[in-house]
DNA sequence: ACTTTGTCGATTGTCAACAGTTTGATTTTG
DNA sequence: CAAAATCAAACTGTTGACAATCGACAAAGT
């Protein structure tokens, strides 16, 4: 499958080719179609996709840097594992990050963004009554990102972006085990709760706390990193 | 002037021109050789450094996703303006990621970390005796760095050390008025003694602190963004 | 049997050339 | 004289080709 020639043609007066590979790069890798520790075969990929080399090698550069993949000289780039040690450095990264943009959404938050977001949490509670994970899921996604989106720091939103990409590439559910679900979206309630009441301080906590519940969650104790 | 050649040539088997030269740029900039908004020539710039023009816009394309540079489709790529707006939003994510390290930091701080960080105080220290804003500024660098470092969590030194690249993109200094290095290093010390106290909370918030006054110093007020 | 060495195919690193776009100056036109 | 049109130089985007390197497999030696 290669890439619509004429939308891609039309569009290259505003984006190049790398970034549109790129783009597709991520998208592949995103949904699972280049599993971890996978090697993207150069050849392979510039006849698929339609070009040539040099801008899938220019692509690979971008995904480097943002931690998607990792370069061995004369060896090829390969989708980066996330082992438990640095998915637990990153839940922790996440955790301050989450944290700051409730701290700088409190206070200034409007009615119309509480009401988007409380969407969210009903969305996943519906989510939760019929056990539907790929339902739970988004919303999810959609409540955090748009809390960070909202907190109006440009490059806080870009930081946990790059963040939850790279958390993408360790899939080890969170939330599908028993009452996880639940837990999960009473800790979202309370974070809009401390929002509204414009508590910047309540919800920094709250939102840092929610992550790090998940980060105690997937790796148990809360001291020491995991090895790995 | 060219790279080493020989050198060069001899590093190649463990390193790619690419990164080769995506340092050099970086230090290019870092050392203001490529002033901010000047536009990177790739001609010119694989003459000068002996190579082709494939590594060279390879390297950009990194420095693009590391944020030093952006790059508008068959115009070029331009070394990153940053003003005061994103500035300030960066100097809050910097502010919080530091907490974070000294929160990480301080209930595991050794003797000998303590002494190392005791050392560059007392460095800055000296340098303010003698006004030295260039001894200064090293000093500063190394102890926060060194902090982040000690934390334990690598992609959180990752993160400030991308960060702080980035900052040197606005070049103001916060610490050239009057009296300032002297309450900058108060500062410094009583993140030290914090830390030595394994006082996680106390260290957090000190460093939190140190960073949002310097942000203060720049910007004046503490509220809204400025436009810019 | 086990290690070492040599060779081959596949793949990456690098380069030089081509095609399309932008920029700025020059010419043309009202 | 000013504004629009034109044109050429410079530059970026992309490609295909060549050289260097790596991994695997087979052959030779111990």
């Amino acid at each position: 499958m290669s890439i619509d020639s004429e939308s891609a043609l039309h569009i290259r007066r505003t984006e190049s080719l790398t970034s549109i590979i790129r783009r597709e790069l991520e998208r592949m890798i995103a949904r699972g179609e280049l599993k971890a520790g996978e090697r993207l075969n150069e050849n392979a990929l510039a006849a698929k996709l339609g070009v040539s080399r040099g801008p899938i090698r220019e692509a690979c550069r971008g995904l480097e840097q943002s931690g998607l993949v990792h370069v061995i000289v004369n060896r090829g780039v390969f989708v980066r594992e996330i082992g438990q040690r640095e998915a637990a450095e990153l839940y922790e990264v996440r955790a301050v990050l989450y944290g700051l943009a409730g701290r700088l959404l409190a206070p200034i938050i409007s009615q119309e963004q509480i009401r988007v977001l409380t969407t969210y949490v009903d969305q996943m509670d519906a989510a939760i009554k019929t056990s539907d994970l790929n339902a739970f899921y988004p919303g999810n996604l959609a409540f955090h990102e748009t809390i960070v989106e909202f907190s109006g720091n440009g490059r806080l939103a870009e930081e946990c972006a790059s963040i939850h990409r790279e958390m993408h590439l360790f899939r080890r559910r969170t939330l599908d085990m028993p009452g996880r679900m639940e837990i999960s979206n009473r800790e979202h309630r309370q974070i809009l709760e401390r929002l509204a009441a414009h508590d910047a301080n309540g919800a920094a906590q709250a939102l840092e706390a929610h992550v790090l519940t998940s980060r105690e969650v997937l790796f148990g104790e809360v001291g020491r990193y995991p090895e790995g």
